[in-house]
DNA sequence: ACAGTATTTAGCCATTTAACTAATTAGAGT
DNA sequence: ACTCTAATTAGTTAAATGGCTAAATACTGT
């Protein structure tokens, strides 16, 4: 599991909902496609980038492709965001928001 | 909190390696910088790109400026991504289901 | 006011991404 | 074999990203 893979897998919108859609249950690219407003080609170039962070797989069933989450994956790369980004050692510093000389990003143009 | 420009600021591994550093306690933008084999600006942008995610604020301190993790939108951002991603719904996949007219087709990207 | 240090902004270039249309592949039915 | 449908691949284009050097900004100390 390429953490960096999955990362760039997830930022896109579209992307995020077909994961969103494909946990509730399998959808054949035509019907996930119908869902956006994009072309089937992009359509599918967005079920590639899933498919090479191996978030989702595919069956052929006839001439349609089904595809499905990779639950599996999904729950290893959460993991993986659970310890880049959760629980431990923050007790080091405080969080001085309010502090005087903090500088806020809507301060930044005076 | 917008998740976008959260995963978009997570999909670079040197921010990724700012946050865990952070998280650690607070840095210099430039004990930051000297971390990595990129230019000062180079690196300037990746922390703009995390502040403007808000996973960081910057401080101040003389002709320094110090770099914090801001633990309370990570910890945010953890959850928005467990919500996505994590438990919840993970059907057997047993029968695909036809599942017509969940999200409009106006949902789309940002 | 001037010089020095830390950091960001500006401007530029190469690479990647996301979108499109057109063409191709794969399977089903006639 | 031919045709229809489903989906992908090919090829193009525009915009975004990530890097650089040079210049500007912000403060400190003299």
């Amino acid at each position: 599991m390429q953490i960096n893979t999955v990362l760039k897998a997830l930022s896109h919108p579209i992307r995020r909902d077909i994961i969103t859609r494909l946990k509730l249950g399998p959808l054949t690219a035509g019907k996930l496609a119908a869902e956006y407003d994009v072309s089937k080609p992009t359509m599918s170039t967005h079920f590639a980038a899933l498919k090479e962070a191996d978030l989702i797989y595919s069956k052929r069933e006839g001439v349609t492709i089904t595809y499905y989450a990779n639950l599996t994956v999904i729950e290893e790369a959460l993991g993986s965001l659970m310890e880049l980004m959760g629980a431990g050692n923050e007790t080091t510093h405080s969080h001085p928001s309010n502090r005087e000389g903090f500088i806020s990003k809507s301060e930044k143009s005076s």
